[in-house]
DNA sequence: CGAACAACTCACCAACTGGTACATACGGAG
DNA sequence: CTCCGTATGTACCAGTTGGTGAGTTGTTCG
């Protein structure tokens, strides 16, 4: 999440030489500062003039190369949602048996979301605003499409097995593993106000993250809609 | 704070008696407007003239009677917490079976969230700013503590009669079905834009909340920890 | 009735905010 | 070395924003 693509110049010049106008590097500063101070205040909280006092640039270079507010705050939202690579390729999901498949899956995503908190602040806070910006851009349709294929590959082959249930389908999964996921993260403050327990204290770390793993496991292995409670009825 | 809780002033006046000048009323309008003011824009993003302006009474007003743009938005947010009843004693506790009462108590939570959209947002919001005007706020302590009792009791009689596993806490299961409740709410827009998918969708209401009631229930009737998967292990 | 106080109006402001006109200096191409 | 476009710094601006000083009117109560 540093720079960003191979934007640093046109011929890469030999690292180590630090040039005064260097397009490239004051261009990934700006968008570095920026999606702190997003992060940090939101939209409307970020400050233009806060972002270039924080640069070694100037707020005129802002305009420059982001045009204004608004597209330097789309820019950092399509620069972060391209930073969270897929990760589903770490599971095989075609020879691991279908229930460790989806545990893994699931813990992945739980490490994945508590290592990039500024993501979803970023997240939330486009949230906030209706994903008005999210929806203007183009860059991002597709970027789940991985994921909702391992997923998918994962109910699939534990239905053909016998083992999960078939009346969920992979987004329904993503739903829910992701609810867990980011409400960790993006409700943290209030919950622990308000409850008095810290969700992303490391010493419960483990503890969660094998919630989660039961959670879903135990949710694609219970019986389909309808058969409730397992339990006796007087 | 909230200077008073009954509001519309010391001696009732008679209903249908419209007096130009009525503090309570005027006081109870300016949060009106100023919930949905800030539920919308954001603390950052609300803005006092606008508040003012969608009100009969004027700016001078909203400090006359809150002091400032903070404490208002802390008024606000004392005032939504306050709205939120608690509804664990809809749900019979003591003498539901374990399995069929926490699929009530889900299935009440997910509904209350659908019905308090601002609320929802308001939550956000706070998270965003880290939940620092919550904290210095005194009146939400203790606020769920009938919902966490009322889990506590469903947990224990489940783990009484032997159908519910006893590593999770009241607060672990409240945590779980607030993530799925909150999440469908609070990033219906980024998981639309980016999945296709309404969260919200009125066609999908019923199988999401019967994915939730399925989801508890399996997951607190599967077994401990370390069991993993009930699958082969060649 | 007529104080006295609460409720309210109006005009005003200093600071900030996003945004820009304009001058200028670097550094690679030839 | 010279030229020229890209990159950059300075100064500035108009609109907005939260906030306020000071006076005015309705209500209530003795």
């Amino acid at each position: 999440m540093t720079t960003h693509r191979p934007d640093v110049g046109p011929t890469e010049p030999p690292a180590g030489t630090e040039r005064i106008r260097d397009a490239g590097r004051t261009r990934a500063e700006i968008l570095a500062v920026a999606t702190r101070e997003f992060a940090d205040r939101g939209y409307a909280g970020g400050r233009i003039n806060e972002i270039a006092a924080r640069t070694r640039t100037t707020k005129r270079m802002i305009y420059y190369y982001f045009g204004g507010k608004e597209q330097l705050y789309v820019a950092v939202l399509e620069h972060a949602y391209a930073g969270i690579r897929a990760l589903e390729q770490q599971v095989d999901v075609e020879h691991l048996d279908p229930v460790t498949a989806i545990r893994e899956l699931a813990a992945l995503t739980f490490d994945h979301h508590e290592a990039h908190p500024d993501f979803i602040r970023l997240v939330s806070i486009e949230n906030i605003h209706r994903a008005e910006h999210l929806g203007r851009s183009t860059v991002l349709r597709g970027l789940t499409e991985p994921t909702l294929a391992a997923l998918g590959t994962i109910l699939r082959r534990g239905r053909e097995s016998g083992v999960f249930r078939d009346d969920v389908d992979a987004l329904d999964v993503h739903q829910v593993i992701s609810a867990y996921c980011v409400f960790r993260t993006a409700n943290r403050h209030t919950f622990g106000a308000v409850l008095g327990r810290d969700m992303l204290d490391p010493a419960r770390r483990d503890h969660q993250r094998q919630m989660l793993g039961d959670l879903v496991a135990a949710f694609l292995q219970a019986p389909g809609p309808g058969s409730g409670a397992a339990t006796v009825q007087p």
